[in-house]
DNA sequence: AGCGTAGATGAATCCTGGC
DNA sequence: TGCCAGGATTCATCTACGC
């Protein structure tokens, strides 16, 4: 692995033709190039790696500062890299490196792009523009999100990837079979579940987050691993501290990273050369766990289990409430709040399952509401 | 209910001005136009409804419906001009509606489409660019997708809405508190899961599905709950077989719908007389504190719910602080200040909520003021 | 050692009404 | 138009520390 400092400072070894500033029969294969993305991928011959992975600048414009309700002060990206002129500017600069990336992607490869709605839809829309074909757009559903603290809109919960072959008639890797076994023998979904990255894994330096948009390695692997074979060349053009690297390194895929950044470079650098190859058991730790959906009260309401103005009571029918269009209950006495919350303050408890507390007609007598939670369940699950 | 076959049609009753065929002081509310959208929307008034829900056709096979290229500018990038050119056109298509939508909608109302990755970058990069401002987008997770037979690509198991705004500075309607209540009070996040429309829902003639995209309710429901109030008016310019007019009526919102094919047209008017509107209390919602009367902290001091002199401190007992007549308080230090004030200087925050801050002492604990105002709220209120 | 609690934090376009 | 002040607002996870 070694680190390129800037294609034309190359030492008289590196297979570089001077009047081109091009890589010639060989490739920087996993090494790091620290130069903008556009130029460093004209330095590239065209056709040559076999999937592109990008994490581009989000483009957040963000507004002031923002508090936590026990205030605390919320770290926000305000990097120089994610800051553009306009929209129309963060357009060009998107369509550029697409365009790059596109003359050096194979006839038959692969490129994934990660965003959020700040950029997700200028870069759909120019992969579009460029001819490549969208095989698939995957959901990163956020296990713990940062909640949204002022209470105005939902929280964001998630980001976006695109999946896009060459072309409309050009092949592509898809290790289906892989993907269906990481899945317990059901198809891998377009909606794809893991934390953000913290803990260990996150990379820190002084007891702070090197990187502000650090991605887990899990969301890489599964991407890899779905798309590409031992052996393949992997390009990020947004490389940061290096996550495709690892990931490759680790998979046995060869990588070429593109980061302006020393700072980062010099993080990726350390990290790669700690990744060790894939052994069985990290396969495994991989996995996200399976848990049980969590089914909402509202769920029910909204999908007609339960309809708005239904009336539920507790086992001995002493109070009895009313169902809201939100799921929200309503007492006789005017107390008003969750299926939880009302329980609790009715009997004046602390908590309170609102699940087994409250209790519907039927046929067949009263019954918990938890029922109909269970028929809902049976008749979504797979 | 009535439907509208076109508005150059419309019977001389109906409040159109023949020479600029537009619709003059009264919107036909409730009740479908059957004409092509963007028309239909040229006749009606300049910010006008709360609300759009759009749900626009995707299939890049294009037809005669969709506007061909209006002389917007030829990127050379391409070198496959058929797909080129419907991608093109549907770019021409998704924007000329979405620019009446924009001129239809209040400064402080809200537009939600849905697509798939075959639209929705369009979509997206159109809103964008026409100046909306994107609040979220959410993903639909469909508990019950169809399988990917051929096993060529991740199962495409969901869909995607935008919500926008007219601006980055312009009001939205967003029912937090109903959105926290309807998801077992934790907030509501922007990934939504929903069976797909089937079973009873589903619309049928003869045994055959009669809207090859119908939506399901529960998902209407929640956009609808979340951003209109009662008595709003929303704009499906999409209405196809009127999911969102059915939703509309139970949820006591104004609907119009705009809808070419008379198939739909019949089928969604007879859907909608169908759906019976919910009872007026089962529409109440949730309520924002800050919609709430509000309280001021001297009320209770005035009416006896707390005695001047008497004494609060935070959660921990780190501070305390000696209530004045006048509502104010002054902590040992010598610090005086609101309750909100108060709390903020002695932790050293930018703000804070005084009335879960500060607490009193009870037979049961400690007590946040908060709990005061609950128990004057409900000695006072009707 | 193991458990329980407190504190920190993450790609965030994050307030509103009155003067 | 801006400024000021009232007051509304958080979830899952990991680490540190004390008992």
């Amino acid at each position: 692995m070694g680190v390129i400092e800037k294609v034309a400072k190359a030492p008289q070894a590196a297979p570089v033709d001077v009047r081109t500033r091009k890589w010639v029969d060989v490739l920087p294969l996993d090494s790091i190039i620290q130069q903008d993305c556009i130029e460093a991928m004209r330095a590239l011959p065209a056709a040559s790696v076999d999937m592109i992975f990008a994490d581009p600048p989000y483009n957040l414009q963000l507004g002031g500062d923002l508090a936590r309700p026990d205030g605390s002060h919320v770290d926000a990206v305000t990097d120089d890299w994610d800051k553009f002129d306009s929209l129309s500017a963060y357009d060009a600069f998107t369509r550029a490196w697409l365009a790059e990336a596109r003359r050096v992607l194979k006839p038959n490869g692969t490129i994934w792009v990660i965003g959020s709605y700040h950029n997700i839809f200028k870069v759909g829309s120019a992969i579009q523009d460029l001819g490549f074909w969208i095989l698939n757009d995957i959901i990163w559903r956020k296990a713990n999100p940062m909640p949204n603290f002022k209470g105005t809109r939902f929280t964001n919960a998630h980001e976006t990837l695109i999946w896009a072959s060459m072309g409309e008639k050009a092949k592509y890797t898809f290790n289906y079979r892989s993907m269906k076994t990481l899945n317990d023998e059901l198809q891998m979904r377009s909606d794809w579940e893991f934390p953000i990255c913290g803990g260990q894994e996150r990379l820190k330096k002084n007891g702070t987050k090197v990187h502000p948009t650090q991605k887990p390695e899990a969301l890489l692997y599964r991407v890899m691993l779905a798309c590409t074979k031992p052996g393949d060349i992997v390009l990020d053009p947004f490389f940061g501290t290096g996550t495709t690297g690892a990931v490759a390194k680790r998979l046995r895929r060869h990588w070429i990273g593109i980061e302006r950044e020393g700072g980062y470079v010099e993080a990726a650098q350390e990290r790669i050369a700690a990744a060790l190859p894939l052994d069985e058991s990290a396969v495994t730790t991989m996995q996200a766990p399976r848990q049980a959906p969590r089914v909402a009260f509202g769920t029910l309401v909204e999908t007609g289990y339960l309809n708005p103005g239904a009336v539920l009571t507790d086992p001995k029918r002493r109070w009895r409430a009313t169902v809201g269009v939100d799921g929200n209950l309503r007492s006789e006495c005017g107390a008003a709040g969750s299926i939880h919350k009302l329980g609790a303050t009715l009997q004046g408890a602390p908590s309170c399952n609102g699940w087994t507390f409250w209790h519907h007609e039927t046929p067949e007598g009263l019954k918990p509401i938890d029922t109909l939670r269970q028929t809902y369940l049976l008749a979504t699950q797979p």
